[in-house]
DNA sequence: AATGAAATATACTCCCT
DNA sequence: AGGGAGTATATTTCATT
């Protein structure tokens, strides 16, 4: 899908408040409600959105730490994980990736116990490494409109 | 502030969902939607609630490849990369962290070659290593309700 | 804190361009 | 692909419990 300057700015508006009205977004980019309401229906039917998530304060929902985990996966122990790893409810995202690693997640913590029972469970299936969030430096940028 | 099953029922659907309407909500935890309001907004203030975000397809708009890059400060070199990270728009999200390394980012590009220009730029302020995206495992995960 | 009701605003559907 | 009209639904405010 080709996506003009309308529907980046109509991106730009929902990636900054996915709860915008349609009217209030119409008003900004100069559309009509309906051709908004079009619009973002054609965009989510094509899978350009995926979704509209909430970004809630881990803090507030009582988990004092985040962390993010790499896994060098065992021998044979890659898809055992991944077959595992939605059952791990602290995981926030996980991707598999290229490098020494094969795995990196983003987990939140009660504390440091919960932290360390999870590394435990986790060294069956691989090498860990571990790096405690200190702050957030860039949240949730919205994607770039494509440039020359 | 506390959260009551009322609130964590709300913040699940919002998670999963960010432009759900008040009613729709309500309908589903037995509230009126005055009453959605009045705790959503609760949230909102108290900073429980930080925001509320799109989630694009970086691949529909024209961005190829996605990383994972880490960045190992060089002395007196970290405050000049956070000073220039906002900057650098093709960055979704930047994290100070302990460890080895004192960032960790989450990056999107056209392609290798302007993968390529984006690591010889951070040459200059520290060691780089860098983790190409093969998959999404889990993506934006709500988080869990404190348990016991 | 929640409800119900009135006023306003928004969303949805359909037709027209 | 978008505008406008009409209807249905949602949001907001406020009084009440």
């Amino acid at each position: 899908m080709r996506l003009d300057k309308l529907n980046w700015e109509i991106l730009d508006l929902l990636q900054k408040n996915a709860r915008a009205s349609n009217a209030e977004i119409g008003r900004k980019v100069g559309l009509s409600s309906p051709a908004v309401a079009e619009r973002i229906k054609k965009m989510e039917d094509l899978g350009v959105i995926n979704g509209y998530r909430t970004d809630v304060n881990y803090t507030a929902g009582g988990y004092q730490l985040r962390a993010i985990i790499t896994v060098r996966a065992f021998m044979g122990k890659l898809k055992p994980f991944l077959d595992k790893v939605s059952d791990f409810k602290e995981v926030l995202n996980c991707y598999r990736i290229t490098g020494n690693e094969n795995i990196i997640m983003e987990v939140v913590f009660h504390d440091q116990k919960h932290l360390e029972g999870f590394i435990d469970t986790l060294i069956t299936y691989g090498e860990t490494r571990t790096h405690i969030v200190l702050s957030d430096v860039i949240s949730n940028n919205p994607i770039p409109r494509k440039m020359a």
